[in-house]
RNA sequence: GCCGAUGUGACUCAGUUGGUAGAGUAGCUGAUUUGUAAUCAGCCUGUCGGGGGUUCGAGUCCCUUCAUCGGCUCCA
């Protein structure tokens, strides 16, 4: 008899060589029937393995998120049979669950495959899912699994198994399928009662685009059908607050071919926004010392070849623009850091003057690549609300935990909770392709740590992830559908004062050199603003929102009385606009709430007579009626509400 | 840049096996003067993304190019 811990602590006796599906058994059927996989001493395995030992056992549901791991993982594989069966001698590359469903790589060699295709595919994986084929581990040699992988001429395969270390590989067979993987999976395909396939896309085999380009089948699957309708329902809400919808609809910005791809155009309302936001963030950055300036958006070429930009960057970028003079060339700005720096040597720096904090919204331009434009979110020119913090190595801690504070202050009066951050550091196996002394890096990697423990900021830490000139800490917010999107960053930079030679005086008389802190809590206005409305679905709060209010007389008799009780909003510090329109109350109603304008303040006789406005707010419905002074206040009352 | 898809009036979309473009919304004009989510009538709107080809005839088929969408790669 073995002793089985459960999560609760309890200790229960089963014969040796007992399965996780007989513990779940011997608990109840209801567990039984939706047990996925289980943890065993903290291994995710199979249910159909026995347990030899004493061990703790974790049975494993669709609501852990283990569970629906193997439960996707399977589906990659019930993925794949599929289409072993109806392509014969299609080469696989991996076929991993992910955040959201399971993806497989396929090179299709001579077979041409489209979306059309997928009802087939479904078809063909329902088919398997009710035959209840079953999944099959089995352990093998090195030697065993490149001689039946590389007989079929798998290559990808065998690359995989190349690189693993004999004793270690395990193949999972299901139907005529058989494949190299770790595991685990369900015990057969049965649960898998509802799968869609999603999308068709190329991927690079192992990620790297000189290889060949395998074609990724994404999918998702369920063991109900009605999580899976509820999930297509989920993904068409979210494409409602699609920014690039959204941003249309409201008359917040656009793009004009003629223009240029990825050329964003703020439109007023869009604009008035992102001026709001940059004034909260530019009171904010005056409370912590910041000095703002203006830069121009082209600097001349050799300052991008100091700074290392030309040589790093240079070919894969927008062209130098030259002039009637010959061999004068300016490049369009990717970066504001280089002229900052010409703003620190201007005059010699003493240590009494650290830390310099040097701000600007500065617009730059990048060539991303045309795949890779995306809305507001991934543009080709953007505006960074950047600073760069000039410092001595101490200080370091002191200004990232300010800069941290500035954007906790942001985040939180946006409500902007689910955020993710992350520390990136040095790969500490290979510290020579970064610049700095070890003993620099060694120091600022530890403040950025110390930093987030201050401030109890959990972040995950990422070794290898450092930019080559200093470790880094970013914040991550998802979109609607969520993909992730960086945000703020707080970058460590050891190389631009070097190239730039910057210096300042010591208290000891001497020359030193002061680090640099790149710095952004928006990342980019752009992408902020776009986060922002999907986040909000374009019901931005009161102190940011365009239009806080809408006037709406009840009849075109009212429009004199509208365009007053308009003055006298605007002098309570207001902003809104009348709906001028000869048309009913109803109808204007309609249009101010699809507008998503938080209120609308209706005004006809009985509104007149009392010096009122009757408030109805964007769907919530009715108020009442109210004096101008107390809208007001209403107002100023629920922006303080959030401010504070 | 690569893989796949899409492109029809300002917007959302329809357009059978190729037969010479249509609806709703928006806009304009007029009537209506309205009380908490759509007043009525009339009018206008298109090189069917661009270019080339096949055909008696192309929005429909082919090639090419541009843009957009979903991914990959990249991201100072």
């Amino acid at each position: 008899m073995i002793n089985i811990t459960l999560p609760d602590g309890s200790v229960h006796q089963y014969e040796a060589g007992v399965t996780p599906l007989d513990i779940a058994k011997s608990i109840s059927e209801g567990l039984a029937r939706n047990v996925l996989s289980a943890k065993v001493n903290d291994k995710v395995t199979e249910l159909n393995r026995p347990i030899g030992d004493d061990a703790t056992v974790q049975l494993l549901t669709w609501n852990d998120e283990d569970g629906k791991h193997t439960f996707w993982h399977t589906s990659a594989h019930l993925l794949a049979t599929a289409l072993q069966e109806l392509y014969p001698g299609i080469k696989f590359g991996i076929g991993p669950a992910i955040e959201n469903g399971f993806y497989y790589d396929i090179d299709f060699g001579e077979h041409q495959i489209s979306s059309d295709d997928f009802p087939k595919i479904e078809k063909k994986m329902q088919e398997l899912v009710s035959a209840k084929t079953p999944i099959c581990r089995r352990e093998v040699s090195k030697a065993e699994a490149m001689a039946e992988f590389g007989g079929r001429g798998e290559v990808y395969k065998t690359e995989l198994i190349e690189a693993l270390e004999d004793g270690t590989i395990s193949f999972y067979e299901s139907g005529s399928f058989t494949d190299l993987c770790r595991g685990p999976h369900l015990v057969d395909f049965s649960p898998i009662k509802a799968v869609k396939l999603i999308s068709l896309a190329g991927a690079y085999w192992r990620g790297d685009e000189h290889r060949p380009q395998l074609t990724r089948i994404y999918a998702i699957s369920f063991p109900k059908k009605k999580e899976l309708d509820e999930y297509l329902a989920m993904l068409e809400e979210a494409k409602k607050r699609d920014h690039r919808k959204i941003g249309r609809e409201m008359g917040l910005f656009m793009f004009n071919d003629m223009v240029g791809k990825g050329l964003p155009i703020w439109l007023p309302k869009g604009t008035d926004l992102r001026l709001r936001l940059q004034d909260f963030l530019s009171k904010i950055q005056k409370r912590y010392g910041y000095k703002q300036v203006i830069t121009p958006h082209i600097g001349g070429k050799q300052l991008y070849v100091t700074s290392g930009h030309w040589d790093h960057y240079g070919a894969d970028s927008f062209r130098p623009i030259t002039t009637p003079e010959e061999g004068e060339e300016y490049l369009l700005k990717p970066m504001n850091c280089p002229h900052h720096c010409m703003i620190y040597k201007n005059e010699p720096v003493s240590y009494k003057e650290l830390p310099l904090r040097i701000a600007e919204f500065g617009t730059v331009y990048r060539y991303e690549q045309s795949g890779e434009l995306h809305g507001l979110t991934r543009v080709r020119s953007f505006t960074q609300d950047d600073a760069h913090i000039f410092c001595r190595p101490d200080q370091v801690k002191e200004e990232f935990i300010k800069v941290m504070e500035i954007i906790e202050i942001i985040f939180k009066a946006l409500s902007f909770e689910n955020f993710e951050a992350q520390i990136s550091l040095r790969d500490p196996n290979n510290t020579t392709k970064y610049v700095g002394t070890d003993e620099n890096w060694a120091k600022a990697e530890q403040a950025i740590v110390e930093a987030c423990q201050e401030k109890g900021l959990k972040a995950r830490v990422e070794y290898g992830e450092a930019a080559f000139y200093g470790p880094k800490l970013d914040f991550m917010v998802k979109d609607a559908i969520g993909r992730r999107w960086q945000l703020g960053t707080i970058q460590v930079d050891y190389n631009l004062p070097e190239r730039f030679g910057l210096e300042y005086i010591g208290s000891d008389g001497q020359k030193h050199r002061p680090v640099m802190i790149h710095r952004a809590p928006f990342g980019s206005m752009e992408r902020f603003c776009a986060v922002l409305i999907e986040h909000t679905g374009g019901k931005f709060p009161l102190w940011l929102t365009p239009e806080q209010f809408i006037v709406l007389p009840v009849s075109e008799k009212y429009l004199d009385q509208a365009q007053s009780m308009l003055r006298r909003l605007e002098e309570l510090g207001l902003r809104g606009t009348i709906d001028q329109r000869s048309e009913k109350i109803g109808r204007k109603i309609r249009d101010a709430e699809l507008a998503k304008i938080p209120f609308m303040l209706i005004l006809g006789e009985k509104e007149i007579e009392a010096g009122t406005v009757s408030v109805r707010r964007q769907g919530a419905g009715d108020l009442g009626s109210m004096t101008p002074e107390a809208f007001a206040q209403t107002i100023e009352g629920e922006i303080a509400e959030v401010m504070k």
